[in-house]
DNA sequence: CCTGTTTCCGTAAACGTTTTCCACCATTCC
DNA sequence: GGAATGGTGGAAAACGTTTACGGAAACAGG
């Protein structure tokens, strides 16, 4: 009547129900699946042998509450289809794994409630960290919300990485994993101002995203130096996608703006752009050069294939994890105080075939 | 001394730190947040009011433990670098999150080994199902392997999805989220034979997989239905990327293949074979059609852009997560038996700009 | 042969929830 | 006014592990 289990149940078997079989106890069994006791060679044989003939697989659940249990790093991004975050999601998602960690992930969809939503969950879950990924969004308020979000998590032994983007402001618990953006577009605009361009259309992305700001910050250093002005009429702002990209030249060459080069805040804008060229009749590079920002692999799929700056995305995923791995090895030595760490990785110009000096103008 | 919990404890605040501190039962604590019975108004502003002060979460692992706990399903994929696996994954992550769901994922790298550990980890996670994306290798070993772990998950209360890839042999509980791949082939190819191109380079992707096997059948049967023959020598295998398009489009124009168009695989492949015609001179499509498969965003980015087949990859993820939850509503009525359930979702052909009538033959 | 070490293994107490009983109080109805 | 009824809240038993703690062999030394 009260049968706590009928032999052929339905259900999974139990740690018990292996113990039972093997005529051992619980703990015995325990002990020769997590192996970090000694038992004697016969009754492990017993035990593994019962183990796969039931094939029995422990409780995650049970495991992490009794105090064992994987890490689990749980990575949160706005858009899993963005080539770039996809790239940041397979280095941690490789690094983990072969610490033999585990990845949740979760899409937030750029929707700031979802992200809170899912913080929370992942702080339910008990992560090991939750690394943040894409650029962040330049509001006060915003910028609060991560850092109750660093503080939250870190009270529940947890942490945050933010990857791609600024450290937050102040004393705040999260690492920063980050790459050089500004240089990044830096360089990128000087390789155009020194192949003579003169008037370039700027496309450098969401005004509010952090990202676009350090681009177009990065930008106009190189137009300065250059002693070239710097003209805010020559720059557009928009989303990161390729529709963007077409629909800023399309109207960029309807307004009959005078531009020799189009320097686009990313490569999938640059390609969008490219198509609105080609549409108009202009050729790449021969009558416009065109360069991006990413180096997804797009950049070098395209005809001509794409002057880029490179970003070191899946490195950028394998250093994140491995800073939460690390801190978390330190254990007790260094707790709340170490913490506001900021890696920085650097970026290139990668030079393929979408860049020729100017024509001569008219 | 034996103090279980100092006040400002490090750890996360527990149940029954909420409920001391209401001065209420831990039952109570349990009832407020899980909102399943009633409490009394006063109730639960006391409780609540602590709960935010404690900026307190649930256990997740203990309330799977204790019975209730939000379903997880797994992903497990080659390449989350992939556009159409990426996109299946966001209609699965997608439909997940829609209800209250929790994604893991895990990439295999095509090693049947992670893989195998990644079911089990998946496993011991008490997941409602394992998504598996992409194609199947052709070997018996690996279908068995398969039909082990689709068993292997449905005693444990798991299910199984096979999303893109034939369903299994035999009475195996595994739900298939496919799509027409031969159709879409046939589709395609008879699109090239109509434009009057007779001699097409073919590039299926490996010769192992199963997905490329149906896409090379599908054309077969478009070569037949066309009354044209179809040249073993024409075909050339080789993985699904970039590479493989540059390399075999490159060779077969040094080995003077005569062809006027070329039927790839997959849309990065025709992307590097697009390439390859280029460096060569040959114009696209003057000289040259190009076709791909998949329709990710990357064929319409090109230039020209691309005619292809379009699979309805989010959907199918969105599909394949929706057998599973309506499997798990459905509950006992309908336990091993049902099995074996096989979606079908259909392709069609986009038409873009890659196509044109072949030229005068010499 | 007795004692002191090892080496294993079993017992039982956590881990943080949910949930099933039960008990209590306030209504409401005869 | 007493009893039946509902609405609420508490105590305690799960859930499936891990991990002290303790005990029983097995072995060595005297």
């Amino acid at each position: 009547m009260s049968q706590r289990k009928a032999p052929g149940d339905a259900g999974r078997a139990t740690i018990r129900d292996v113990a039972e079989r093997a005529g051992v106890s619980v703990a015995s069994v325990s002990r020769v699946l997590s192996g970090n006791y000694p038992v004697s060679d016969d009754l492990r044989r017993r035990v593994m042998k019962v183990v796969r003939d039931l094939d029995y697989v422990t409780n995650a659940h049970a495991r992490s509450l009794a105090g064992g249990g994987t890490p689990t790093v749980a990575i949160l991004i706005n858009n899993i289809t963005g080539a770039a975050f996809a790239h940041v999601a397979k280095g941690v998602e490789g690094a983990a794994t072969l610490r033999g960690w585990l990845s949740l992930v979760g899409t937030t969809g750029d929707d700031p409630e979802r992200e809170l939503a899912l913080v929370n969950l992942m702080r339910q879950q008990g992560v090991a960290a939750v690394v943040l990924l894409g650029g962040a969004y330049d509001y006060d308020e915003y910028q609060l919300r991560m850092a109750r979000f660093a503080r939250s998590l870190d009270a529940a032994g947890s942490h945050l990485v933010l990857v791609g983007r600024p450290p937050l402001e102040g004393d705040v618990p999260a690492t920063t994993v980050d790459y050089d953006n500004e240089s990044g577009a830096y360089a990128m605009a000087s390789h155009l101002l020194s192949a003579g361009h003169r008037d370039i259309l700027v496309l450098p992305g969401p005004a509010e995203l952090t990202t676009a700001q350090g681009r177009l910050q990065g930008a106009r250093r190189a137009f300065e130096a250059y002693g070239v002005p710097f003209e805010p009429g020559m720059v557009r702002h928009g989303p990161y996608d390729y529709e963007h990209g077409y629909e800023a030249a399309g109207t960029a060459l309807r307004e009959k703006l005078d531009f020799t080069a189009v320097l686009a805040g990313t490569d999938v804008v640059a390609a969008g752009a490219m198509q609105a060229l080609r549409a108009a009749g202009l050729r790449v590079p021969e009558d416009v050069s065109i360069v991006g920002y990413d180096d997804i692999p797009l950049a070098s799929q395209l005809t001509p294939q794409l002057t880029t700056v490179h970003v070191p995305y899946e490195e950028m995923g394998r250093v994140a994890l491995r800073a939460v791995a690390d801190r978390r090895e330190g254990g007790a030595g260094r707790r709340k105080g170490t913490d506001g760490e900021h890696l920085v990785l650097g970026t290139h110009v990668v030079v393929r075939h979408s860049v020729r000096p100017p024509r001569r103008r008219g």
